[in-house]
DNA sequence: AAGACGAAAGTGGTTGA
DNA sequence: TCAACAACTTTCGTCTT
């Protein structure tokens, strides 16, 4: 055989060929590789994109059979942070024999004893490697039981091999850690789920939580956009069965209520809960304050809070108003 | 009777010395 | 590290519909 390309997926066909020995700034690890499917320079540790839109200096090879199609594909599965080993990870197995099962000539036999040796020492099976592994299995049950899309969940798994790299799991819960992650994504992809929610179904106390979630902010340095009650009354106003019309609305008022300053300091989920609150009334399509309290996981008495200061400086008279 | 309201005391997190 | 503080929660009694 004298394929020049073993890389498993077969995306590395030109790559790592010229290029120098590169350290990942952010992991440290040494497992930048060049992936010219993406024009990206990328580390195999950590996720980090090094460069991006290099040229693929590959040469232009054209598919005329399906065959040729196969052989000449540039592309490969797509690497999934959600799985821990990204899908991609090369397996030597412990026969010594080769693809067509003939035994292997005494050379090749040590050469892959000696590889075998390597891959076993190297990280593949490392500790880190089965912390992925049980991760990845929390976060799918977790994130299959709030019903998060898959782009999210990609993204708290990156999160997460990241905070292994940044030794942020050593001696918390591999379950707090998870749940911080996938919160922390939602809330960056702006579909921001209560804490309470995520803790719920997790076996995670809000407590812990919230203190692995803000480690993973400092730690990593994420910036996290503040939570905007807007992004949670569609989900509100489909739990409470509220028509288009009370969502315009209560996006309409939560906007007003940004411009006349109401909203500092003020629990999103509170504003989110008031707001609809006070369209339901207005459409009339009424809901109590404690369905609603209910659904936005706060109490009625902050409902009525926030309500009372709406209808204040809103100056909205809900009784007159149709 | 259910829902809304309001007061008072308690809780957990943030801030600044 | 600790106290002050703001926002929120819990609890409970009262008023309104």
């Amino acid at each position: 055989m004298d394929r020049t390309n073993d890389s498993p997926s077969g995306r590395g066909r030109h790559s790592q060929s010229a290029s120098e020995p590169l350290n990942c700034p952010e992991c440290g690890s040494s497992s930048v590789h060049e992936d010219l499917t993406r024009g990206e320079r990328v580390c195999g540790g950590c996720g980090l994109v090094l460069s991006d839109h290099r040229i693929d200096t590959g040469a232009e090879w054209r598919a005329f059979s399906s065959d040729e199609s196969e052989t000449r594909s540039r592309v490969g599965a797509p690497a999934r942070y959600t799985v821990h080993d990204k899908g991609l990870s090369t397996i030597i197995d412990w026969r010594d024999r080769d693809t067509s099962g003939r035994k292997l000539s005494p050379t090749r036999r040590s050469e892959i004893y000696r590889l075998r040796k390597w891959q076993i020492r190297s990280r593949v099976h490392s500790s880190m490697d089965r912390n992925l592994a049980q991760a990845m299995s929390e976060l799918e049950r977790l994130a299959s039981q709030l019903g998060i899309p898959k782009p999210i969940r990609e993204l708290s798994a990156l999160l997460y091999r990241k905070s292994i790299i940044h030794k942020l799991v050593r001696g918390r819960s591999i379950e707090a850690m998870v749940a911080a992650t996938l919160y922390a994504a939602c809330r960056i992809r702006l579909k921001p789920r209560p804490l309470d929610e995520v803790a719920d179904a997790s076996r995670v106390d809000k407590k812990k939580l919230g203190q692995c979630y803000r480690l993973l902010l400092r730690s990593l340095n994420i910036k996290v956009p503040l939570s905007n009650p807007v992004d949670y009354i569609g989900r509100f106003a489909s739990e409470l069965s509220l028509s288009s019309k009370v969502q315009l609305r209560t996006v309409e008022l939560l906007e007003k209520s940004r411009d006349f300053g109401l909203t500092i300091g003020r629990d999103p989920l509170g504003l989110a809960a008031a707001a609809i609150y006070v369209a339901s009334i207005m459409l009339d399509e009424r809901r109590t304050q404690r369905e609603i309290a209910e659904v936005a996981r706060v109490t009625e008495v902050t409902v009525r809070n926030r309500y009372k200061e709406l209808v204040l400086k809103l100056g909205i008279d809900t009784i007159t108003q149709v």
